[in-house]
DNA sequence: GAAGATTAGTTGTACCTACAACTGAGAACC
DNA sequence: GGTTCTCAGTTGTAGGTACAACTAATCTTC
């Protein structure tokens, strides 16, 4: 690593994108929570899977996708397992596996909360935005996410909306 | 609010967002965690009270350029009370407030943290990108907290890195 | 085909955070 | 000058997350 400390430049964008961090994701959890009874993560887990054929996935698969460790994605997967939003059954090829699915009640939230959730991704982030600063923040959180590792960039790269290729050199 | 949905790339934008606003927190926090026994959030603490005149401040005015609650606060300050890397006396001043100050220990531990908390910053973040980037960066994150409410616009602006005041019209 | 390594997932524990309820000191108002 | 309101901070509790330890099934290798 290179000791140089960050330039003025550098530092003040450090600052506002760490102040960033630090409020955006209280902003969705409590517009989620007081709407929806869920928090963001658990809205991202229900909404993937509204998404996967059958509305069923692989624990493994939904936790990459995710971006979850295997012991967050269980915890929570109890917990909605317990609000009857998903159910969870061994998986039939792999006895190792186990399949989440979504129940009735749960593709129902989906559907109630995604517009809410929507509106306040749409308030709080996009029409911040002019459409040329959309596309940097796509360049611009692409390059970061190829530094934050195996999980940054595997696992964004088989999303649905995959990172384009490395440029060669 | 307009209940259009998100566009190609509005989504695409936002997809690769909320990954940073997944993944970046949790490599900040391992790395400190590792290198110092601290969290980000600790180590903001630490760091902002350093930076103050005696390396003492008032619970509220922490707690505001901090963009914490006073409950999380009060927390975390009893925390770094109980690994003696603060203090906490009442303020003579107002006796309804209370000051914390950083111990010896506190700034030796922020002095041997900062480098290695940089390094990550410049690694992950800063590296990443063109200059070009780190500015159109600044802008974004600038705009963004406008819209984060009365905590993004108004705790932000008192900060030492002030944002620019809101352009006319 | 048995021993060891790897993979899938769960569970336990400790810490962090949000939210609500609370204490106690100033301010405002009359 | 006492009642009420607001402000500063702490505490209790419930839920979320990381990390490590664990169980059980599959793969590998000979």
């Amino acid at each position: 690593m290179d000791g140089k400390s960050l330039s003025q430049q550098e530092l003040a964008a450090w600052v506002r994108l760490a102040t960033v961090l630090e409020l955006l994701p209280g902003v969705l959890d409590s517009q989620l929570r007081s709407d929806a009874g869920l928090t963001h993560f658990q809205y991202i887990v229900l909404s993937t899977l509204s998404e996967a054929p059958q509305h069923t996935m692989r624990m493994t698969a939904l936790a990459a996708r995710t971006h979850a460790t295997l012991p967050r994605l269980s915890h929570v997967a109890q917990r909605l397992q317990d609000l009857n939003l998903v159910e969870r059954f061994p998986c039939p090829d792999d006895a190792r596996a186990t399949n989440i699915r979504l129940t009735a009640a749960g593709l129902q939230k989906v559907h109630d909360s995604a517009p809410g959730h929507s509106a306040t991704v749409r308030h709080h982030v996009i029409d911040a935005l002019t459409a040329e600063q959309v596309h940097q923040l796509t360049d611009i959180a692409t390059a970061v996410l190829r530094r934050l590792g195996p999980h940054g960039a595997t696992a964004a790269s088989y999303t649905r909306y995959d990172l384009p290729a490395t440029p060669p050199g």
